[in-house]
Formats: structure tokens, C-alpha cells, sequence
RNA sequence: GGUCGAGUGGCUGAGCGGCCCAAAGCGACAGCCUGCAAAGCUGUAAAACCACGGGUUCAAAUCCCGUCUCGACCUCCA
């Protein structure tokens, strides 16, 4: 079976071939640590964490899933001031707060190089290309460009023209409105802090030249999927495309892009004032549910986000969760319905149909499911809720279930639902099952 | 002005030439189960005439043309 990506550069579905047999390098775009993540940041993860689950699991991939922290940076620095700190503090008290909220979506990854670690690669990429002739220093500045006019292949990856695009004024020594910093004198009130020492003199890294160099130090000259947000496309993706080629790098093999998550149809921003904050998604629902809702539209679709949406996600993933717990099995055969699915470009709503399918045969009887949902949900980074419980709860919970079972017994019913009313307020619900009754807390 | 997407049931959301009298989930209603619920199962409905108008084809939600509406990018953004 062969797996099929789109392949955005091309626009075309293409044949997923790794460069290197059995091995696949992931690059993907992660956060610029200047203030909290918001929702758009979850989708990407989300989104390529089932990706690397897939290429893991539905074909075995020695997967190496690169997630970048940009640790400096305009807003980093200015919000910092305005916050009175450290920007170094600010990155890192930043950083935290996202991969908590990564990990609690099960989207957490273990390569996360840091743009300030990788300064030293950054400056030998930008001698690189002024050696070809593909960049040139700014008179009387530190300030280095990227000479668009001199690459010919400038505007490949979002098929644009030059002359057809807005741009920069000119100036600061910038000779055309596409050129793009490479290296940036530091501006007037920044801290020595924020910059370092370079052939053109102290200065700090543009964004794009970032993430060339951080690709380069994890993978080499080329790999094969560099993936991120729809809205990096232009120009980040295609000046980190330009100036890796221009120094002489194969890249990127595939470019994937998710989609933006919107509210009432307009991308959620900070300008826009929009934004629906993590902090918002995770009281509407579990983690668990957010996750879900995240993945459960097709990775390259907009997902428009609308009040209730979560609680349907958590009506949807407590299905699957719950069969989860009832029915414990090691991961099995993935059924080949769900494979194809996911074959094709990762369509994940799809597999969601032949995994709520299998879910309803297991719930109809049919035991023979339990282990091909169990690899079903894995792939998905579905899970059945973990149980942390203290002992003094269970004990509680386990005394009162019994005195309820002993008043059911004696059809004394007043006194059993006013006990489950009393096991709800403590959050936890309960089930009745031909083989007695089982407990779990909520959410 | 340029580039690129989207419009499918009450909602979310697949399908992208025949397997579609359109998957799956959520929601609604009914039945079964239950002491009653919850969970689960079964079934039903809502005009799903697949934005609209043409066309191509033996065959179109799917391809082509036109129209309308909405969105993203072209400045920092997952």
C-alpha cells in the first residue's frame, strides 16, 4: 500500500518516499517563545504528531520529528522590556508553558533545537551565501540581506512572481522590497545580551535564516518533510527554501501544510482580537477533547471553531474511551480500511469513521475488535483515561457503591439514587453492567 | 493587483468520475436494556435536488466554463 502526501510545493499528491530507506526526517515549524500558545499552535502539533504516529506505526519509519523553538526574536524582545524581564528569562518561562500544553495534548516531541544554540551554523550559512553571491552586507551596517533578484527560484514554493508581490519599503540598506534579513544590527535600547559577534559585526539572526540552519544541524543537507502552519508559507518557508538552496542544499524533500483553525470563519489572531485561549479550550473539555476536536477535520482543512464545539468532541472521544477502558487490549492488526485512509493524506476524519465502526461492532459483542482499536487509537493519540485516584477517594467511592448496591438490593431506590447523586457531586460517575458496577472520576 | 483554498443533512465533517438512493461523530425522537438513569445497542426523521447557472460524459457532489459568497497569504503569525 502506498502512502500518498500533498506535497504543497508541487500542489500534487505524491508517492511518500523517504530519502534515506526506512528512515523519515520531519522538520516542523514550532513556536516563537514571545507570549502563551494559542490554538493555532495546537493544531500543528496535533496535526503532525498523528503524522509521525502514522509513518511510525502504519509503515514502520525510523521517524526523527524536529520541532524548533525560536528563542529570539523582535517580539521576544520587546515584550520582555515591556514586561520588565530578561528576555532569556521570558523564552524560557515562554517555552515552559508550551510544552506543558503540548504534552497535555499528547503532542509533545523530544527534538526541540533552540535557535540561540545554532547562532554559530546560522553565520557560516550567511558567509555561504555571500560567497555565491546570493546575500550582501548592508554599507556602514551589520545589516545582511538575501538577494532575491540573484535566485532565480525565488517564489517557487508559492509559485509567485516577484513583481506581482507587495514587499518591504527599501531601506536600511535593503536593495529591493523582497530581500529578507538574514543578520540584524541590533536596534537602539537592545540588550548586549540579544546579540552576538559576526564577520559583519554584533548582531542577532533573521527568523528564516533560523530554521535553515536548525534543519541543517539535525538532518544534513537535505530531508524529507518540512511541515507548518498554512500561514507560513509566505515568505518564511519560501526565504528558508531560497537561501538553503542558494547555498547549495537539496531541502526539504515534501513541504506540508496544515490548516488555520478560525473562529466564526476568520482566522483566530491577536489583532484581530479573536483569539479563543488555551486556557478557554481546556475548560470546555478535557485535554483529551481538545485533542480530539483538533485532529478530527482533515489536517490540511480549515477548522472553524464555534461554542459547543468541544463538548461534541468530548461526546465523540468518551465513545472511544470508554470502550478503551472496558475493554483493555494490546494494540493489534490496523484494520485495512483505516490504513487506506490514512494512506491518503492522512485522512484522519476518515479513519474516525472505521474506528467509531469497530467501536460499535466491540459495543455490539464482537470481541474480536478490542486489539485493532486499541492500534486505532494509538495512531490517533486516543487513550483511555488515565485513573488518578487517591486511595482515600476509592475507598470512599468503593464504601458507597456497596451501601448502593445493598439498598438496591433491597429495592430501596430513594436511598441508591440519592447515593449516586451523592457519587456524581464528587465527580464520579458510574455504571451499571451485567457484571456490577463500575466507577470512573469525570472528564 | 498577484497566489491559493472553501461552499455537502440541525451541527461537525469525509467522499473528489460509476461501489453515493453520500461515511463517521454530535444533536433530536422512538424502541430495547435498566428498579429508574447513565453507558450501550437498534431504528427513525429532518426537502442532504452536494452554493447557483450552464457544459462534457453512457455515468458528476466529484471534470470544464461562468456567477455568487466566504476565507488564507503577499508585514510578524501554527
Amino acid at each position: 500500500m502506498a502512502l500518498s502526501v500533498f506535497d504543497s510545493k508541487s500542489a500534487s499528491v505524491r508517492v511518500f518516499e523517504p530519502l534515506n530507506p526506512g528512515k523519515v526526517g520531519i522538520y516542523v515549524c514550532g513556536p516563537t517563545v514571545q507570549s502563551a500558545p494559542h490554538v493555532g499552535h495546537l493544531r500543528s502539533a496535533v496535526a503532525f504528531d498523528i503524522i509521525a504516529n502514522w509513518l511510525r506505526i502504519g509503515h514502520g519509519f525510523d521517524v526523527k520529528l524536529v520541532r524548533n523553538v525560536t528563542d529570539i526574536d523582535d517580539k521576544i524582545l520587546v515584550n520582555a522590556k515591556e514586561q520588565g524581564k530578561d528576555w532569556r528569562e521570558l523564552a524560557l518561562d515562554v517555552e515552559a508553558i508550551f510544552n506543558s500544553v503540548y504534552d497535555s495534548i499528547g503532542a509533545g516531541v523530544e527534538h526541540r533545537p533552540h535557535a540561540t544554540e545554532h547562532i554559530g551554523g546560522m553565520i557560516s550559512l550567511i558567509k555561504e551565501l555571500i560567497g555565491r553571491g546570493h546575500a550582501y552586507q548592508a554599507a556602514g551596517s551589520a545589516n545582511v540581506f538575501f538577494d532575491t533578484a540573484s535566485w532565480a527560484g525565488y517564489g517557487e514554493l508559492t509559485r509567485q512572481k516577484l513583481e506581482n508581490m507587495e514587499g518591504e519599503a527599501i531601506g536600511g540598506g535593503r536593495r529591493a522590497a523582497h530581500d529578507f534579513a538574514l543578520w540584524k544590527a541590533p536596534k537602539v535600547g537592545e540588550p548586549d545580551t540579544a546579540a552576538w559577534d559576526s564577520p559583519w559585526g554584533r548582531g542577532r539572526p533573521g527568523w528564516h535564516i533560523e530554521c535553515s540552519a536548525m534543519t541543517f544541524a539535525e538532518f544534513g543537507e537535505a530531508f524529507d518533510i518540512h511541515g507548518g502552519g498554512l500561514d507560513l508559507r509566505f515568505p518564511h518557508h519560501e526565504n528558508e527554501l531560497a537561501q538553503s538552496r542558494a547555498a547549495g542544499y537539496a531541502f526539504a524533500n515534501y513541504w506540508m501544510h496544515n490548516g488555520l483553525v478560525t473562529v466564526s470563519g476568520q482566522k483566530m489572531s491577536k489583532s484581530l482580537g479573536n483569539g479563543v485561549s488555551v486556557e478557554e479550550f481546556f475548560e470546555q473539555g478535557s485535554p483529551a477533547a481538545v485533542r480530539y476536536w483538533l485532529g478530527s477535520a482533515h489536517y490540511r482543512s480549515t477548522l472553524d471553531y464555534s461554542a459547543g464545539a468541544i463538548a461534541d468532541a468530548e461526546a465523540a472521544v468518551s465513545r472511544i474511551r470508554n470502550y478503551l477502558t472496558r475493554n483493555k487490549a494490546n494494540a493489534g492488526v490496523i484494520p485495512v480500511a483505516f490504513a487506506e485512509a490514512m494512506d491518503s493524506d492522512f485522512n484522519v476524519p476518515a479513519a474516525l469513521g472505521v474506528l467509531h465502526d469497530a467501536v460499535r461492532a466491540g459495543n455490539s459483542g464482537d470481541e474480536s475488535v478490542a486489539a485493532s482499536v486499541a492500534a486505532m487509537a494509538v495512531v490517533l493519540g486516543i487513550e483511555a483515561p488515565v485513573a488518578e485516584v487517591n486511595h482515600e477517594l476509592a475507598a470512599k467511592v468503593e464504601g458507597l457503591l456497596e451501601q448502593r448496591n445493598a439498598a438496591r438490593a433491597n429495592k430501596d431506590f430513594t436511598r441508591s439514587d440519592s447515593i449516586r447523586e451523592e457519587l456524581n457531586q464528587l465527580g464520579v460517575t458510574i455504571e451499571d453492567t451485567a457484571n456490577g458496577t463500575t466507577w470512573s472520576i469525570n472528564g
